[in-house]
DNA sequence: TGATTTTGGTATAGAATTGGAATAATTTGG
DNA sequence: CCAAATTATTCCAATTCTATACCAAAATCA
């Protein structure tokens, strides 16, 4: 890595302290020092610490340097990625009976024909386990969908996201299989 | 690999972007070094960055070099943070029935007592709106925590991170007064 | 308390690097 | 042969990085 940037520098520190080697309420070495030590200008450094700071991963403190607060907002969404099946289907598992009540109340003639059209489309695609996936991915945005609640349905997006096809596979064989 | 088009080197970065080789946040090499390393001219590899970023997989930076998404959800903040009261009360009941099967599952003796300390905590915070609301928050987070299912967690410390003063008062008093 | 040191905050200009774009020659494949 | 893609080259425009100097807030210490 010869070539250092601005940007370089926020991703290194940034893994740095995800991965706990600035703890929590550490203060990361002076603008000077990270400057002289990753061999930049302090221009540079200045601009990779407020990148973090915009983050909320760390905390600026004029006069007294900056410090960890690792609010977990940016890192959070790349861990998404490594949720287990178990920790999807306990989340679904988890959403999902409230989300229904909620349907039952807010949802109108033309959501339930909706969702008996994704059914029919689920069952009819028994023999693809690519399309039915996708069906049934469909099938809990709309059920999310008709609670009319936007957190709940963005919830529940965040969720489906999380779907690498090796992930897939696997959750499917748990389903499958209890 | 004799011959090394646009639509190769578009595939080729992909796999290594999904498989981790350029993680999250990297700056991909300049366009001039890709084209040279890959022994392909420039305009191919610009062709294939494109590509990419019409995928929404790389974001390119005039003047600075093009960096690695694969998740550029920009959302999260914006979107959320539009959320009523009615539905944060709503996401969160409809979760934390589960969590707390979850916590009788996997809690610990240490666990519970650390609840119980935030319980009388919030019992002693009853004249103060503010400490009690942090004390809460506080707690449903270690609740979530001692699930030990990150992506639930993920969700509970997403939906807490929705409090502007405005709606905690609000939704203090919907609490309170139903 | 008051002086000193350390820390971040700001501004500047120029050098270096990067992507953007246009062009023409060359290769490739039908 | 023709059409498309790739190459090679050149210049332009935006951004970043460097290096420096000085200012202001906070911490430290006599």
């Amino acid at each position: 890595m010869s070539k250092f940037g601005a940007a370089d520098l926020a991703a290194h520190l940034r893994r740095e302290i995800i991965k706990g080697s600035i703890a929590l309420h550490d203060r990361l070495p002076a603008e000077r020092a990270l400057a002289d030590s990753h061999g930049v200008a302090r221009g540079t450094v200045r601009e990779a610490l407020m990148m973090l700071e915009r983050e909320g991963m760390v905390e600026i403190r004029r006069g007294s340097g900056t410090f960890v607060c690792h609010q977990t907002k940016a890192m959070s969404a790349d861990e998404i990625q490594n949720a287990t099946p178990l920790e999807l289907i306990d989340a679904r598992f988890a959403l999902e009976p409230h989300i229904c009540r909620l349907c039952v109340l807010h949802g109108r003639r033309t959501d339930f024909e909706m969702l008996e059209n994704l059914c029919v489309r689920m069952e009819a695609a028994t023999d693809d386990p690519i399309t039915f996936a996708e069906v049934d991915t469909e099938f809990h945005h709309h059920l999310a969908k008709i609670t009319g609640n936007g957190l709940l349905l963005w919830v529940i997006e965040q969720i489906n996201s999380v779907r690498s096809q090796d992930e897939w596979t696997r959750m499917r064989h748990l389903t499958l299989d209890e």
